[in-house]
DNA sequence: ATAATAAAAGATAAAAAAGTCTTTTATTTA
DNA sequence: TAAATAAAAGACTTTTTTATCTTTTATTAT
């Protein structure tokens, strides 16, 4: 569904969002041992989502990332557009690139609505959705 | 959403289903040019497919790969788990493997639904049904 | 039987994705 | 101003996926 490097970011954002109290900041080796996910890995995909303004970073002692109120408004799309680009909403299911609605894969038809149901989640769902189910203590971020 | 294997392996499946009227057999070379897909890793994919039984396979002279009639039958979904296997199924879609029903990540909830209504998809369809969509004439499986 | 055909099998190669390491730059605190 | 801290950047390595090539085996037709 996602790649590697997207389900870091997201779990990486989720991670940061529930830090994020009072203008605290996490920093990465923080975030990689709360997510289980390798160190500098994430530096890379964070330092991305931080060049595209959906996570907030600060150099030196006490630095490292936080979110500002707005950004608790990114939802689930934003970020995987953000690491895996428009792919889901773009491409076709069977990697057809003449598929489209005038041109459809036979599988076109039936998987618009898979499509659509995705999507609506994708979008509907925010950092503050996910922060408020953690903080419910019902939700759960850790393996193991 | 699928590995390029299985894009690659529904497709041959959909093309072999098309041409497999009276016994009719389809060599690797046709299938791999119906379908823009490298002759090789075509082969090695309908292989592994032939193995369990997806779709018989003849060697020799007017040899080539045929589907039975029950073999209409297959849904899209023995064609991914053939392939892909069971992740669709059993896989977290922030990939941790502690996420369950009683222990979920704050996006199982809310992918439960989307993830529902692609496995019926993927289980409804079967080679039958795409086969008569494209004799019906506006649906397309060729690129370009 | 022999030659031709086509899948089976497995080794090899190329490309992409995932992960690691090192150096540089910005910021803070003493 | 100097030392310490932590992100930024980019080079590098490993692993996985995708793709190719070669040899073997089964089948058919002559």
């Amino acid at each position: 569904m996602f790649s590697k490097s997207c389900e870091y970011g997201i779990k990486a954002m989720i991670f940061v969002a529930q830090k994020s109290k009072e203008e605290a900041r996490v920093g990465v080796k923080d975030i990689a041992k709360g997510i289980n996910a390798p160190t500098h890995f994430i530096a890379k995909i964070l330092q991305e989502l931080s060049r595209k303004n959906l996570v907030q970073s600060m150099k030196g002692p006490n630095g490292g990332f936080f979110l500002e109120k707005t950004d608790f408004q990114t939802s689930l799309a934003d970020i995987v557009k953000a690491i895996d680009g428009d792919s889901i909403y773009d491409d076709c299911v069977l990697g057809l690139k003449a598929c489209s609605q005038k041109n459809p894969c036979p599988v076109h038809d039936e998987y618009k609505e898979v499509k659509k149901n995705l999507i609506t989640m994708l979008e509907k769902n925010t950092l503050r959705d996910f922060n408020d189910k953690l903080n419910s203590g019902s939700y759960f971020l850790k393996n193991e």
